[in-house]
DNA sequence: TTAGGGGTAGGT
DNA sequence: ACCTACCCCTAA
């Protein structure tokens, strides 16, 4: 079986069955991924579980990810177990319960961002495959959302007023503004109304007056928490809390799970799921409760869930559950949010981490080659004697992770023209169906030692997909604007400061980025 | 998280 | 071929 590395998440396609319109914003080519994040981790902060280890059911990969991304844990936990687990393509519930997510860490954090907008429009686009009407309370939060991305930049004062026009230029003119034309999901009435006052805003001072007075981040949030607290009303409760409390309320010990019956319905817990995203005070009435398992674990669930599942208790027509997946759900119950935070760093997954670096190397080539596994033993008897390669021969040398698990930095690194692909470079949108050789490299037998082979089935995930140097964006002159008042204003090494302060500004860029910008900026 | 070294893509 | 903006890596 081969992972699934990332599930993807539809662009926002609503312009395509509206007309035949562009999409309304240059979005990111690298985030088709379903993360809370918008790009996959960085490579070095995850690996993958090869499948010899863990041959896992998609559903029970369903199941725990359902569960975990309604844990009130932390996003990079939750991002952790999506990156791993090897999950199904087609869950549209499981692409909402994580866009939803997403905006509740958000609005949990206090802000909004043009992603809960993006985030926003992907569910819309979910709620239309799937055939749902969409919530009015979704269509408010956008707009509100969309206001309050707009209207910050005013705010910022009369020097960025530049950034203003821009941000209405490509917030409203031509995303909604096209949305309303094209009568797509989210639009409402409210639309029509706000999109004047940002005209107003626009061309004149009282406009201008008008839209500041309005605390348009806390409407946002309020609204968003609305949208929230109703999506989670609507939500099937998951699986996993599901049977926990079948089993709890049948009284049964952990091991005796195979009375537990399941109705077909029960599916991604996004009800239950908001309850435990909702930040502070909305929360309140639907805390998540513990419930001891034997094992002196715990098992987290919540108790409005509870509350509601309990009616089916009477009907149990449903198909019986097969033992062997029965008992993997347990493990998952029984499994709390910090056993699950181990899990991530688990001392295999790191040494696992450890032999996707050393093997980056030869996984390319690999990619190049791919000489089968019957070839490399004569590729194993040649020796190569190419010039540059060196340093190749000595890293697929100690590239053994069993016992070379102390540290990669005690390894030669793989020089950049081996660590970049010589002969073609891949951006994330490639990486399906990437070419299978290259002719320049044909004549670099550089092979593989036996010890190299001895972690190949780490080879078949070719980690190296996710490794690939991102796709050169220039900076807008927005950008440089940004940078340039930003530093003036916070001073120079405050890169994840003023990258937070301008995540609209600076999408898709990272403090690092921001740090060399500024360097070549003073250069 | 930041600073700095250094590789690379893409433009001239 | 050369330049440099952009990106990646890693020590501290």
């Amino acid at each position: 079986m081969r992972i699934q590395p990332w599930v993807q998440i539809p662009k926002y396609r609503s312009w395509e069955r509206a007309g035949n319109r562009p999409k309304p914003l240059q979005r990111s080519e690298s985030d088709p991924f379903l993360s809370l994040f918008s790009e996959p981790p960085s490579r070095g902060t995850l690996t993958r579980i090869p499948d010899n280890y863990a041959p896992m059911d998609i559903q029970i990969a369903r199941w725990i990810a359902e569960f975990m991304i309604l844990q009130p844990i932390d996003d990079s936990v939750v991002n952790a177990l999506l990156y791993v687990l090897p999950l199904s393509d087609n869950d549209l519930r499981l692409k909402k319960a994580i866009l939803l997510r997403r905006i509740s860490s958000e609005v949990s954090n206090g802000s909004v961002s043009e992603r809960v907008l993006e985030s926003l429009e992907r569910i819309e686009e979910l709620e239309y495959m799937e055939g749902n009407s969409i919530l009015e309370s979704m269509k408010e939060a956008y707009c509100a959302v969309a206001v309050d991305c707009t209207v910050r930049l005013l705010r910022e004062g009369p020097d960025k007023r530049a950034d203003y026009f821009d941000s209405v230029k490509r917030t409203w003119k031509v995303r909604i503004g096209e949305m309303i034309s094209g009568k797509t999901g989210l639009v409402s009435e409210q639309f029509k109304e706000a999109l004047a006052q940002i005209e107003a805003a626009k061309w004149s001072a009282t406009g201008c007056q008008n839209v500041l007075n309005k605390d348009t981040r806390n409407d946002a949030l309020r609204l968003l928490k609305i949208f929230l607290n109703e999506a989670r009303e609507a939500m099937i409760p998951s699986f996993l809390e599901f049977a926990a409390e079948k089993m709890n309320e049948m009284g049964l010990e952990t091991n005796d799970f195979s009375s537990v019956s399941i109705p077909d319905q029960v599916g991604l817990g996004q009800r239950a799921a908001s309850s435990t995203l909702i930040p502070e005070g909305d929360k309140n009435s639907e805390m998540p409760i513990n419930i001891p398992a034997e094992d002196g674990k715990k098992v987290m669930l919540h108790s409005s869930s509870i509350a509601r599942m309990g009616v089916d208790t009477a009907c149990n027509k449903y198909d019986c559950l097969p033992t062997p997946e029965v008992s993997k759900i347990q493990e998952a119950l029984k499994s709390s949010t910090s056993d699950l935070q181990t899990l991530v760093k688990d001392p295999l997954l790191d040494a696992l981490h450890i032999a996707e670096t050393v093997l980056s190397n030869t996984a390319r080539e690999n990619m190049n080659h791919k000489p089968s596994e019957e070839n490399q033993d004569k590729v194993d008897a040649a020796v190569s004697s190419h010039d540059n390669e060196g340093i190749v021969e000595v890293q697929a040398k100690n590239s053994n992770i069993g016992n070379e698990s102390s540290s990669n930095q005690n390894m030669p690194r793989p020089s950049l023209m081996e660590r970049n692909s010589t002969a073609h470079t891949y951006e994330w949108d490639d990486v399906q169906d990437r070419p299978e050789g290259s002719s320049s490299h044909s004549e670099k037998l550089h092979l593989p030692s036996p010890k190299k082979r001895a972690v190949s089935p780490l080879k078949k995930y070719e980690t190296m997909k996710f490794a690939r140097r991102r796709k050169t964006k220039r900076w807008s002159s927005l950008e440089e604007e940004t940078l340039r008042a930003a530093v003036e204003k916070y001073g120079r090494g405050n890169w994840k400061f003023i990258l937070n302060s301008y995540r609209d500004v600076f999408e898709e860029r990272t403090e690092v980025d921001l740090k060399d910008k500024w360097r070549n900026m003073t250069r």
